[in-house]
DNA sequence: GTAGAGTGCTATGATTTGTCAAGCGATTGG
DNA sequence: CCAATCGCTTGACAAATCATAGCACTCTAC
């Protein structure tokens, strides 16, 4: 069991609720789980996503590429190609993931709403 | 490792794709952090969460506890006294958090913004 | 006895956040 | 030549969240 040590009650800087913030921000989640099986372009991306508009999409991955979560490479200007990719940080969220996995098939098995 | 087979391609129901949805709504994992110590009050949780005002916080215990993931027990009405546990389906999303934990404290160490 | 702080919320209106539909310049496929 | 695709951007809109105030009451302190 890890050592879970819950500083949040002062003002210092606390890594955890650092990375709750980061992670409870709408599609953030998505976007990663999609990612861990490849890079993808823009537009591939969002299909994989599924329902996320391309305006929010694109906040979303430049402030994760600004993270360092996610790397972006342009191929070409015209016709225009990119890739996005998880970083080493960002293949490292793939414990989280893995950890809403197991959660999800334990005690969502049934449809919820 | 886990099998983290991605079924997300067709319209099945996707109990990770669900659980991402639950998890990425704004206080949700901020809320079961905090209730990883136990049980809280409303007022007292809010002040645990930190920032979340009272509308926001009751909408999202409320859902919660339709979920199964958190316990509403009412002591007495009045004066108001209620307490809000975790599940068992909350108590098991520590490995969720201690998965976040792990990772902020490896890739997080700085002050991000 | 009575002021002050505490309880669990709900109501208000402002602000932030996310959404939708459309479209741009350019190339690729039919 | 016409439609489709690429990676986005724009601007108008809706939905979520915000700070603040308050209610009905009790409990402690003076």
């Amino acid at each position: 069991m890890a050592n879970l040590s819950h500083d949040h009650g002062d003002h210092a800087f606390c890594p955890v609720h650092e990375a709750i913030n980061i992670l409870q921000e709408k599609w953030t989640l998505h976007i990663i789980r999609n990612l861990l099986d490849g890079p993808k372009g823009f537009n591939e991306l969002s299909r994989a996503v599924g329902g996320c508009n391309p305006a929010t999409l694109a906040q979303r991955v430049e402030k994760l590429v600004g993270l360092g979560i996610l790397e972006k490479t342009v191929h070409s200007t015209m016709p225009p190609r990119t890739s996005y990719a998880l970083t080493e940080a960002g293949q490292a969220l793939q414990e989280v993931v893995e950890a809403i996995d197991r959660w999800s098939r334990r005690f969502l098995k049934e449809p919820v709403a």
